[in-house]
RNA sequence: GUCCCCGUAGCUCAAUGGAUAGAGCAACAGCCUUCUAAGCUGUGGGCUGCGCGUUCGAUUCGCGCCGGGGACACCA
């Protein structure tokens, strides 16, 4: 038996030789066959007069039962105290015959197992290379805006993996998002005063001139520029570099009693704009920024928005203000300001705004969620930080509530987990134990230099390709792991480049490209032939290959990009079982060879927008 | 003390309340004169921290313990 599908591009449908149409405007083939399978179900539960709401139709763990699977009999035996295994039955004798079912079948306790004849699974392909860098995609999120805050690191510091762990979650979630149809806007907060600002300010000033000669002022600095270092005079990257000066500026402001009272004098004169003084600050983040914006470049970070937090850290108290006028707030007798959510939110008070009058953090957030708010009316606003910071955050979520900013079910904490070094415990300067984003990435790189065949590239595009390659390795060693999980971060499999990694499939993906390069025949890509009898490695990989797009919304809604990645691997693994097992180009019988060029360059296009999604580029070769 | 997160193979981690709890690493045994061996095939390895409960069915939900981490009003 040799069935022929062809794609009609005028209908945009699917014939099906045994008559079936199935719409494709909106719908792949294997999305229209589990629509009209649940309806089917829903009709025969009908006819017998059955309830089983929210019945589910998922893919049976054991592939042998086939690729649908309900639990309507479980339910249906619930209500009506019968046994489910009697109702599957029941339910199997009475379903009708569909055009894209070949077996239905009862297993053990209950389950009614469906398969998908060969033939329409295998429709799927021509969905695949249709729909191209779109297919796996879906309009669920069509008309949604939301908000994301991701990656904001302060200013004087070097870039870590805990950075790291933040904004490849975000991108990915961001990227995954947008794939779903969400309109997604990035924005970031970047805390750039302060007395942390002010100490590393202070350690430039110390710690930074040429020829250090007592204590050197401002006013010194401000004339005589030249005799400071630079992060090229120093031979640094210039992250490092101030990264380095604020640790030295830390320990002073903490020994050094005159110190610490000229560090708070230039805290106390920025707010005074003191011009000299923003000249020295605006010096020193300028090369933080340089630093920063490096190293999000390689990893290929995005924000739509800064929000610089000398902008709006005065406007806070505005909001505490109001909130004690209009009574949603209380003054303490030492003129503190505290909040009123244990009783409305079942949170615990917290102070908005110190005796002294002078702001908090969570003070100048208020006024921050507002110009959120107003900047981009976004249905919902999410916040990707550590999960220490999580009532602070709900506190603030509820006291915009009650000041009519947000609304306190659209604003999300989405935490994740610590990132330990494995062995060590908590990563800290203290223990410096500090991994930073740079020198992870390097690491890698030289790791995977190493291991690539020198006679095949030329020196530029190894590097090229051992950047993707070991950006991959590290993005994927976190994304792989759910959101929650606190992570035991092990710099060697971090690198890996075997197993379920990055890598693997990069290299999965490139070995389908290439393999698609050598191809010297005409392939009709639109056309599908399906072969006599399908070996394992096939069945086994078609069947799998039209799940990409229900991993995605999955990964969507859980706000965890790790199903993606485990999904990647697992397709990776099912290609490179056929890879090895059986010639693609080489294979004699025609339709077969055709076969398996149509599964290569289909899982090829999954992989590649699968990797596309968690923010992760694929090599022309490797 | 209160609240939140976590506890699964030696290690690192998966598993919308479903079927025999799965991967990777590590260990062991194999596969390159054929499309890239960053690959493939096979073996061993588990009272899912403990107990009780809900359920036809619990790693998953509830309660109570034990263990690890974090947060708890004028730090950011």
């Amino acid at each position: 038996m040799c069935l022929v599908l062809q794609l009609s591009f005028l209908t945009f449908s699917v014939r099906i030789s045994v008559g079936i149409i199935i719409p494709m405007e909106e719908n792949t083939t294997m999305q229209s066959v589990r629509e009209k399978l649940s309806e089917a179900i829903e009709k025969t539960l009908g006819k017998l007069g059955i309830e089983a709401p929210g019945f589910s139709l998922e893919h049976p763990q054991d592939e042998t039962y086939g690729d649908f699977s309900t639990n309507a009999a479980f339910l249906a035996g619930k209500k009506l105290g019968k046994p489910p295994l009697h109702l599957a039955e029941e339910l199997k004798e009475n379903f009708p015959s569909l055009d894209f079912i070949s077996d239905v079948s009862v297993a053990k306790p209950g389950f009614l197992n469906f398969r998908v004849k060969s033939e329409v699974v295998a429709s799927e392909l021509l969905d695949i290379l249709r729909l191209q860098e779109k297919y796996g995609s879906n309009s669920k999120g069509k008309g949604k805006k939301w908000l994301l805050e991701h990656t904001s690191p302060n200013p004087n510091k070097a870039m870590h993996i805990g950075h790291l762990r933040n904004n490849v979650i975000g991108m990915a979630l961001a990227k995954i998002w947008e794939f779903s149809g969400i309109k997604v806007t990035l924005d970031c907060i970047d805390n750039n005063r302060g007395i942390a600002i002010a100490k590393l300010m202070w350690g430039f000033l110390q710690f930074a001139r040429k020829t250090p000669a007592g204590t050197a002022t401002i006013d010194s600095w401000f004339s005589h520029q030249d005799d400071w270092h630079t992060p090229e005079s120093e031979g640094m990257r210039p992250d490092r570099f101030v990264d380095d000066l604020y640790v030295k500026g830390e320990k002073d402001f903490s020994e050094n009693e005159e110190s610490a009272k000229a560090v708070r004098k230039i805290v106390v004169d920025w707010e005074a704009h003191d011009k000299k003084v923003w000249a020295l600050w605006e010096h020193v983040l300028k090369y933080s920024y340089e630093g920063q914006s490096r190293t999000l470049a390689r990893l290929m970070s995005r924000w739509d928005k800064v929000w610089h937090e000398h902008e709006h850290y005065e406007k806070g108290k505005e909001f505490v203000e109001r909130g004690l006028r209009e009574g949603i707030f209380r003054k303490l007798e030492d003129g503190a300001v505290l909040t009123d959510l244990e009783s409305k939110y079942g949170i615990a008070d917290t102070i908005l705004m110190k005796s002294d009058g002078t702001a908090l953090y969570i003070t100048q957030d208020l006024a921050l969620t507002e110009l959120k708010h107003d900047a981009f009316d976004a249905g919902k606003m999410f916040w990707l930080i550590g999960p220490e910071q999580s009532l602070a955050m709900r506190q603030m979520f509820a006291a915009c509530d009650q000041l009519g900013i947000n609304r306190y079910d659209d604003c999300i904490h989405l935490s994740y987990g610590r990132m330990n070094i494995k062995g060590q415990g908590k990563m800290s300067s203290r223990l410096g134990n500090v991994i930073y984003i740079d020198d992870l990435i390097d690491l890698a790189k030289e790791e995977i230099m190493k291991r690539m065949d020198d006679s095949q590239f030329s020196k530029e595009e190894a590097e090229s390709i051992a950047e993707k390659v070991a950006v991959g390795a590290v993005k994927y060693s976190i994304l792989k792991v759910g959101r929650t999980m606190n992570m035991e971060f092990d710099i060697e499999s971090s690198i890996a480049f075997e197993g379920n990694s990055g890598p693997y499939i990069q290299y999965t993906c490139v070995r389908t490209q290439s393999l698609l390069k050598k191809l010297e025949e005409e392939v009709d890509f639109k056309k599908i032939v399906i072969p006599d009898s399908l070996n394992i490695e096939e069945e086994s990989l078609l069947r799998y290959l039209y799940r990409f797009g229900e991993t995605v919304l999955e990964s969507t809604e859980s706000y965890s990009p790790h199903f993606v990645c485990t999904y990647l691997h697992e397709l990776s693994k099912r290609y490179n079982a056929l890879y090895n097992e059986h010639m693609i180009l080489r294979e004699p019988d025609e339709k077969m060879r055709h076969f398996r060029i149509l599964l290569t360059a289909a899982t090829g296009q999954i992989l590649r927008n699968g990797l596309t999604v968690l923010n992760i580029e694929v090599p022309e070769r490797m």
